[in-house]
DNA sequence: ACCTGAACACCGTTCAAGT
DNA sequence: ACCTGAACACCGTTCAAGT
């Protein structure tokens, strides 16, 4: 019970560290240094490193409430693919640690769950509307993985000039035209909501066209 | 010129070594002994390992020509898509590696090319286009890190007991009749072909409102 | 020039010993 | 019971020395 505690308490500080150094930066010994205990201690708590990262995951997506559905389900799960957003930047090494493997807790399913709820409600079939929710999840998640939060001037000097220095031979749209516009599209709240409602659209159009055979 | 061939050699070992036996076994002292030579000697090639995973990434991504575009922007996406598909599907450490920076290589433009100039040709505007490929990357991308290859039957089960198994007063939906299409949207072909139709008609659902906007 | 062993500052984890 | 130092088998990389 007390063991519980002092297990939080260490996953807690695990996470602090995550977020403050980087996934990189956490150690075994790094962390038991920081918590003020000798290295082997952290084992009484978690079996491997391997263990205090599930524990980590878990701590980082706790305190994780969506808001109670409102609208139709766009919204819904425009809603929820925000929160998740949000709960990304936050922790930017979460989106690397459910790299490693799924996430199958409780805690990781409370967006599942309204969202799957609104596609349902919104005349989904079941068996599409778990695919459909896939889709939103592999987005939100490849932005948090693949895109930077936001696109700095040098960034956008960076892309730019790899773009513009390609062969244009080769290359001659991304050379001619592209640079600019290909550096814009690496990252941000816009391209992330642009995509948002691409997959919104796209979901939209599947339930049209599946609703139209059913019926 | 011959240290240019012999680090091309090198890196070819390095790929295969990762394609064996993953990321997290390629180290520079077992590279070396794989390669008949000293640890040290790697670094008159390399001058990091950073250093040798851009070159790694170069020779996965290197023999990539993509097809000649046929048909509508629709096909030429489609196209693209799954050729990506199938070389993260060759080389599964290739989304790890490209998750740790954006790779700027030329190789790494080809299909971005033929991408774009099928977007532009579609009718879609520069900085349109560019925002809409970069939706379709991350999808691509985010199913080779995220999704299974394919779903087998341990983990349909196992997926589909933790969704059973979670307290149904606060998930009524998820257990009461999601477990096995949860389980079924985790990976596999079918999936991803339904994303990437969400996808693609998500980006013409864009196309005509802007067009219309345009005209 | 090209190569490389020794050494340094790190890892995760086992094991045996402390209280 | 709970904690932990020493040790083992690894890392990436610097440095100095070999040919």
């Amino acid at each position: 019970m007390s063991t519980e505690n002092r297990r939080q308490e260490i996953a807690q500080a695990a996470l602090a560290l995550v977020d403050r150094d980087g996934l990189d930066a956490l150690s075994m010994r790094r962390l038991a240094a920081e918590v003020g205990v000798g290295t082997m201690t952290l084992y009484g708590y978690f079996r491997t490193k391997e263990d205090l990262l599930d524990a980590v995951v878990d701590v980082a997506q706790g305190g994780y409430r969506p808001a109670p559905p409102a609208g139709g389900w766009r919204e819904s799960l425009r809603m929820v693919a925000r929160d998740w957003h949000r709960g990304l930047a936050r922790h930017p090494s979460l989106v690397q640690l459910r790299l490693r493997r799924p996430v199958l807790s409780p805690e990781a399913f409370r967006g599942t769950e309204v969202a799957m709820t609104a596609l349902l409600d919104g005349g989904f079939p079941p068996a599409e509307a778990a695919r459909a929710f896939r889709v939103l999840f592999l987005y939100v998640f490849a932005t948090a993985a693949f895109n930077d939060e936001e696109v700095t001037p040098e960034r956008t000097r960076e892309v730019a000039r790899a773009a513009a220095s390609l062969p244009d031979d080769e290359f001659p749209t991304l050379t001619a035209m592209m640079p600019r516009e290909l550096a814009a599209s690496m990252g941000g709240e816009e391209q992330f909501e642009y995509g948002l409602d691409v997959v919104l659209d796209g979901l939209e159009a599947r339930l049209r066209s599946s609703s139209r055979a059913g019926a």
